[in-house]
DNA sequence: ATGTCATGTGAACAGCGTTTACACCACTCG
DNA sequence: CGAGTGGTGTAAACGCTGTTCACATGACAT
């Protein structure tokens, strides 16, 4: 591998030099401008200054820029969560308030990634590297949800249930109430976070962790 | 308007009759069998064995197609909605749980609409007739928070709130879980609707309406 | 210097969405 | 009953897309 060319893609020679990673950026503009399927392969050959043949050195086809895209935005989906989690601190509810507000930035932040990622039916069993990296996102809140009902000491729940109750909800306000430009999405009397935040606070409460708080 | 053909488009003239009507069945079939992107219009025509052409005295473009679908599975889904609720019978906590199931049972039986209403990003604000439908979809679990919120007598939460809540949490779930034809997505060790009825249980349980049932 | 292999090219293919000018025919009106 | 009109379907064409193939290039190791 060479990088003969500046990073803009100018002043190249008959090799680009860094293709691969081009393609994956234009993409995620395009997409983040127009939606998922708001992109033409060729397109990005265009953009990159290169034959409509080229791309196909780099990925089997469209699909799999496709998933490469989710793979990678599941890889900082999942660092996102992780970092909000902090190790359950200050306390598990602060630490899953926290995640459930990162979920949402993430979607907000890269909703061309989010847009792939959750809302194309992008086929996520035929390529394990995806699946793994998904895995590996849920797992962050599974784990955060492990630990929280490790704080409880009667009536506890499965941790996984919790997990998937938290994640469903953060989806699903993501995904009726953020992306698309801004403009194609319902409008709500609050923001999706203050949404968020008070249905985890309901659902906390109501197993017990209402006062579960750090208090410094 | 005539109807000068037997009902499965054989056996037709010059004119087919029914075209409009068929082309929406076949969407909707390709659609529940290979994704919402999974058509092509100009095979929608060959199976009503037409022109490519002839689609386009019926619907302006593709995507006009796509927002008829998505109108139409609307109306269906406040139907739906509406009969589940059952004017909040036998008491509101009960209703809504039904209207929970109903919403899940709609994902399921129409997948294709499901996909086309809320996994495409189809532009609903330049479409006042398809942004309507949604809208009294959305009204109908708005009124059942309404009435379940009017049963409390302390510490009453906003109705919209709780209707946002419950939307969003059985949207994620369906989103998540549901569709996509059995394959693509990820396994649960419960079913949608169990998930959906215990989350739906729980977060209740904290504004207080754990036991504001009918028990007769 | 030479050979090799990853990378890019050019040309071609079928299929798609869409438009245009034209053909058909069910219906209304005289 | 006969003429004409408007809704519906056709044929042919356009530019664009995803994809493949044989071939060209040149970075790098030997």
């Amino acid at each position: 591998m060479t990088f003969d060319k500046s990073p803009d893609g100018r002043g190249r020679g008959y090799h680009h030099g860094n293709l691969r990673e081009a393609l994956i950026e234009t993409a995620l503009r395009l997409i983040a401008e127009r939606g998922p399927s708001g992109f033409a392969f060729v397109e990005l050959a265009r953009a990159a200054g290169v034959s409509p043949a080229a791309p196909y050195r780099h990925f089997a086809d469209r699909g799999a820029l496709l998933a490469e895209v989710a793979r990678r935005g599941f890889e900082r989906f999942t660092e996102a969560l992780e970092t909000a989690w902090n190790g359950g601190r200050p306390d598990p509810v602060t630490a899953l308030e926290a995640c459930g507000r990162a979920y949402l930035a993430f979607a907000r932040r890269e909703p061309a990634s989010y847009a792939v990622m959750f809302e194309t039916g992008i086929p996520l069993e035929d390529d394990p590297a995806l699946r793994a990296a998904s895995e590996r996102a849920f797992a962050v809140l599974r784990r955060a949800s492990e630990a929280l009902c490790a704080t409880m000491t009667q009536n506890r729940p499965p941790a996984l249930m919790v997990a998937l109750h938290i994640w469903s909800l953060a989806h699903g306000i993501a995904s009726l109430f953020i992306g698309h430009g801004e403009s194609g999405r319902r409008r709500l009397p609050m923001t999706p976070e203050d949404l968020l935040e008070a249905g985890v606070l309901i659902y906390l409460q109501s197993l017990g962790l209402g006062a579960a708080r750090a208090t410094p």
